[in-house]
DNA sequence: ACCTGAACACCGTTCAAGT
DNA sequence: ACCTGAACACCGTTCAAGT
């Protein structure tokens, strides 16, 4: 009922944003009804996001990507959704306790946690394609990378193609795991005779997320020098 | 200025919806806009595709995923465009003169070809996220990395699993060459100090083609059983 | 069968105005 | 500073109508 000051912030935006994403895909994702599920008329988003549609964008996919690559344990549950809003600010600074590891299990939890964040907003994942955060937490994503393969031996340009390989990778194998997910089980007529292998093949199903890190696990054993 | 018969077709349709997606990107593809670039109202698009911008999306992937697979020598030219209309039809049955090269090449060959095609419709890549092409084309495509598995001593799961990761390789690898092309180069101030193995490297890269490639070739070896 | 024209229910964004 | 309200130039799609 108060006219003014409803409270809007960049971050609310954001996680609104990301709940219409999730639950009706991206195309339905407009202004207006961003502007309702935070009762407020549309047009106050421009006031926090100036750019508009664009810098929303943007800043959406930057919250996806700062997962913190932290916490051994976390990475193993296989957990449908994850709660909003509680992993942004604590533990920010350059002084985190710093990690005992090895640089191929620090690699494998980001790499974990990454896809499963991925995962959780894959209607999400067409943004990512043309955009990569500038961020403050990309940077320490990237020195978190780099600095792991230092740590195995690897610097300059191999250390470059190696983050290249592992970035390539987790985008590669989650949309994979997220395309077309119900295919409609072709005609078996069509694939009879003309498709031999294919229909021998066809109903094998693994384990995504089986699939995900003994495909990891190869990658990372083949940057190995 | 004859009101009907505009000689329209679905394949006019898409290779003109590909023009605009290539030349002016993917939201400024609009029916309204496709029509003006056909000729003809913008509702006459719906006469041949009846659900709409949805299906014209899944055909406009499709037609991006048709690379023949064929033609050892094709694969080299890092062209920057190649001329539209010409790559259907022909050689369409199930007789063409079975590839006598290995395994390996041949999966190299559809790596390359696609990974082209990928690239010269880089502003079409979100359609692929959500969408898989349920085709003739597809299928072929299919059975030909089923089959050069086979013929590497892979079979059952082991295939899937290889085709998976070859499939993931191509996707992930490309739009990692894609994404964010032109990155502002940060703030060099921010980065000193704060990420000194990030700031050590930057600047650092590698030619595209040839980290394709090899990477590739990694993968192909790291599936040989 | 193939295309047009008008109409409907939306869009993103600007801009002046309110508090 | 923060939000509203009206307006502008668009959207995708339906539906009856033309040839």
């Amino acid at each position: 009922m108060t006219r003014n000051n409803a409270g809007l912030s960049a971050d609310r935006i954001i996680t609104e944003a990301l709940r219409i994403i999730d639950g009706q895909g991206l195309r339905r994702l407009t202004m207006r009804r961003l502007g309702d599920a935070l009762d407020v008329e549309a047009m106050a988003i421009y006031h926090h996001f100036p750019l508009g549609k664009e810098q929303l964008f943007e800043a959406i996919v930057a919250h996806i990507s700062d997962v913190s690559g932290g916490s051994p344990g976390d990475a193993d549950a296989e957990s449908g959704e994850v709660g909003p809003g509680g992993e942004d600010g604590a533990a920010g600074g350059a002084g985190e306790p710093s990690d005992s590891r090895s640089w191929d299990e620090r690699l494998r939890t980001w790499a974990l946690d990454y896809r499963r964040a991925l995962l959780d907003h894959a209607q999400a994942l067409p943004l990512f394609i043309h955009r990569r955060p500038d961020t403050e937490a990309a940077l320490r994503t990237r020195e978190l990378h780099y600095a792991a393969f230092a740590e195995a031996g690897l610097g300059g340009a191999d250390a470059v193609q190696a983050a290249a390989a592992l970035d390539s990778y987790v985008t590669g194998a989650v949309i994979h795991e997220v395309r077309a997910n119900g295919l409609p089980a072709r005609d078996p007529a069509v694939v009879d005779g003309r498709f031999p292998h294919t229909a021998a093949l066809s109903g094998i199903e693994l384990d995504p997320r089986r699939r995900f890190t003994d495909g990891l696990d190869s990658l990372l054993a083949s940057l190995r020098p």
